[in-house]
DNA sequence: AATCTTTCCTGCCGGC
DNA sequence: TGCCGGCAGGAAAGAT
């Protein structure tokens, strides 16, 4: 279940065993993910440097010279460093290797995820075009949200959930962060004055930035452990929590359903 | 057997 | 009537 902070500290965790180094050789097991991964990744690839890495929303960028990699871990999907000659499991679809020994392996159980290439400007990619402002970034701000929320009737948690409006903001996050901001998932988004908007932008970025920090610290070795475990053993304030009584005034949390997803809210805290 | 996860796509709706 | 933004529902795989 990688959410944001999940591919933020994913990137963190395997760009300094990346940046600088070659690609000796890329290895496909199963090409079936989302979308085909491209079979002349090989050639494309071999003897070539990469140069960086970066995240936009949930997808991990790998730039080369010539072009750059994006990658997705969908829904099941987690990145590790390990050494050369490390028998590959189950699902451990794709391997990019590099000269020092060491190689990038992709588990995807579920195979929701992807591994594309593109050349040319990265942003233009018609999976990254239509992307709404990061989060954690100055744009995403609370008279953004409002101004673009007047015409939404949508009810507020389905809508801080949409890419066009704010990218990274999965299942989990708008639960937790509609609870901080005290605010209803149910209500129609352009009910929200202005001030709510501002409280519930701001709650979205610390409910990121701390789960960040929470990962840097439980998964700091991630890139060479058994990958996701301990990371979503945070503790959150309603996800997950149904029946349980609200950490803040005790009320059970109650469980709705709203477009296919869980929704989980204090009736007493939440308005 | 139902549920959970992400996100793109299709089809439909109402407003102008 | 045609266009468009917005919105609901469906789809993919596998573990539990």
């Amino acid at each position: 279940m990688p959410e944001l902070p999940e591919v933020e500290t994913t990137l963190r965790g395997i760009t300094p065993h990346l940046v600088d180094h070659q690609i000796v050789a890329v290895v496909i097991r199963n090409p079936k993910l989302r979308w085909p991964i491209p079979n002349n990744l090989d050639a494309l690839l071999h003897g070539q440097v990469v140069r960086g890495l970066q995240r936009r929303a949930k997808y991990i960028l790998i730039t080369f010279d010539h072009g750059t990699l994006i990658l997705h871990l969908g829904m099941s999907g987690s990145l590790r460093i390990l050494p050369v000659g490390t028998l590959p499991q189950k699902h451990d679809h794709f391997d990019l290797v590099l000269e020092d020994g060491e190689l990038l392996r992709l588990r995807d159980p579920r195979r929701f995820g992807a591994v594309l290439w593109h050349t040319g400007e990265v942003a233009q990619h018609p999976l990254l075009a239509a992307l709404g402002p990061e989060p954690l970034q100055q744009d995403f701000d609370g008279e953004y949200l409002h101004r673009t929320t007047r015409t939404r009737s949508a009810v507020i948690k389905q809508v801080i959930m949409d890419s066009h409006l704010v990218v990274g903001v999965g299942n989990i996050y708008a639960n937790e962060a509609l609870f901080r901001a005290k605010i209803r998932p149910q209500l129609a988004a352009h009910k929200l004055s202005l001030p709510r908007c501002q409280k519930l932008a701001q709650c979205i970025k610390e409910v990121l930035l701390e789960a960040i920090e929470q990962g840097g610290s439980t998964l700091r070795d991630f890139v060479h452990s058994d990958g996701s475990s301990g990371y979503f053993q945070q503790s959150y304030f309603v996800y997950g929590r149904t029946g349980k009584p609200c950490r803040v005034c005790g009320t059970p949390i109650k469980q709705v359903r709203q477009g296919q997803r869980s929704t989980f809210y204090c009736l007493q805290c939440q308005k």
